[in-house]
DNA sequence: GTAATATGAATGAATG
DNA sequence: CATTCATTCATATTAC
């Protein structure tokens, strides 16, 4: 009864993610179950992408990507989805965290990329380097899409949730008798 | 991608959630402020009605949901509706990104139960349709209301609306970057 | 063996 | 409805 909140979902037991590793990667040691753990391979081309100036690749650029990253291991979508997320979250804490120390000595740790990573302005970093632009070319970005904006249809967007005032419950009874889930 | 300011109200003070290992409320850890931590109980009452076929309440029925979920711990409405929100777009998600394996058993285990239920209407409420209040069973509820029915709104099964006409292979010049990467 | 770190995975919240 | 950001959890790896 207790718990049931934290470790309820990282189970699998290892049966369906097993393989990892997939094809003649090595370099993993075990790569037994559990998460997605990348070659050197697929590292390096994510972090070339990376790099190039790729931040947040859409659905079909993931699956591209997944797709010819399987070459070198097994791999989902999913896990270029999340790569990119975080790898692109981490930048952007760790630069959070430089800006924030007033008094400490920070550390320095690692600097992979040789960025300068100077905030001209505060209010929004922009990217720590604009020299990347050159190997954008590889990637054909101009898949323009003609109408997919325009399909936009806005429902109810529930604005009320964004004031908190928000008074919904009249009756803030916890009422156990009342109504459960009879309401609907 | 504007700033959009920056909440910076809570600060996360270092709770650790669910180190507690105590009883599943995870709003204990918090409590003054910081995200909403669903309990256990929340999330099967949500889950399960998802499962019954509810994808988008509407407002007042988050306004019900959020106020009987509040009996199991702090919930506000606009979680209610982000929850629905996020859970819907990510089973599509998940349907969308692990197209490109051959792995067929991606059984996610909160899909356990193999009730076969398929979501074909798109429209609001056309006609109250039984079928899906099997779970509200699940709760002591005293009372018997035959307009149950009507909660249920139909989901969308959505097809592909991308219309993917832009040009693929247009520029396939091969860049010192990496030839591997000519795909996107 | 434990602590610290790095990182994959998940999800709440928000915007367009 | 889709996409993205921020925070957190979980685990593998490394350091002590």
């Amino acid at each position: 009864m207790e718990e049931a909140g934290m470790s309820a979902f990282c189970l699998k037991a290892g049966s369906v993610r097993g393989g990892g590793g997939g094809g003649g990667n090595g370099s993993t040691t075990g790569t037994k179950c559990g998460r997605w753990n990348p070659t050197s391979e697929q590292v390096k081309v994510l972090t070339d992408l990376f790099r190039s100036g790729l931040r947040t690749p859409s659905t079909d650029q993931i699956q591209k990507i997944s797709t010819q990253l399987s070459f070198y291991g097994k791999i989902e979508s999913k896990n270029v989805f999340y790569w990119f997320q975080n790898h692109k979250a981490r930048e952007r804490q760790k630069r959070r965290r430089v800006s924030c120390i007033d008094e400490k000595d920070l550390i320095l740790q690692d600097e992979k990329i040789s960025s300068v990573k100077h905030f001209t302005d505060m209010n929004r970093y922009s990217e720590p380097e604009r020299s990347v632009i050159e190997t954008l070319q590889l990637f054909p970005l101009n898949s323009f899409d003609p109408e997919s904006e325009k399909l936009r249809l806005h429902a109810n967007d529930y604005k009320e949730i964004t004031g908190f005032s928000y008074k919904i419950g009249t009756e803030m009874e916890h009422s156990p008798l009342d109504l459960r889930l009879s309401f609907l």
